[in-house]
DNA sequence: GCCAACGTTGGC
DNA sequence: GCCAACGTTGGC
């Protein structure tokens, strides 16, 4: 089973709309790196870390879900009118992956980015490194118990 | 709104 | 293959 954590902005889609729907296709990801972990390392029963990206004060990690399935296409480059519509991308050799998620909890507070990089142990996070810009990041087992343990809720 | 730190594109 | 120009992410 691997860690994870997860980046969304709030006012695009916000753990309180994962915890109303439940599952949610994670996709409109159109970044190589990422959809190469989406391809090659996402399995089901992975855990993940839901957080919180260019909300102001409430940056960081607010709750946990869980990987649903093998990722797959995301219809959304096939789509012309999207957004994320890539007309590169071939029906017979798609360019782009999501994956299904489920709502696990909810932490009983934020634990913030500005927090985060006040924690010692949390200190070679990837998260927390210069430059970083990775929507979908690995987290290891260690880090992903203890951002549990600061939200209130074991892991 | 600014801007650093990327990633991508395309001309050569 | 190089690299300048451009676009995007995301913290502040």
């Amino acid at each position: 089973m691997k860690y994870w954590l997860m980046k969304s902005e709030p006012k695009e889609y916000s753990i309180d709309d994962l915890m109303r729907d439940r599952i949610q296709f994670w996709g409109d990801i159109r970044n190589y790196q990422v959809r190469n972990m989406l391809r090659d390392e996402f399995g089901k029963g992975d855990l993940a870390l839901f957080y919180h990206s260019s909300a102001g004060k409430e940056t960081g990690v607010v709750g946990l879900m869980e990987v649903v399935g093998e990722a797959y296409p995301d219809p959304a480059q096939f789509a012309s009118k999207n957004k994320y519509y890539d007309p590169k991308s071939q029906k017979d050799n798609p360019r782009w992956l999501g994956v299904e998620v489920r709502f696990k909890q909810k932490f009983q507070r934020l634990v913030s980015l500005s927090e985060l990089r006040t924690e010692e142990k949390l200190s070679s996070m990837r998260l927390l490194q210069k430059g970083n810009r990775l929507s979908i990041l690995a987290v290891t087992p260690t880090e992903f118990a203890y951002i549990c343990k600061l939200g209130g809720r074991a892991g």
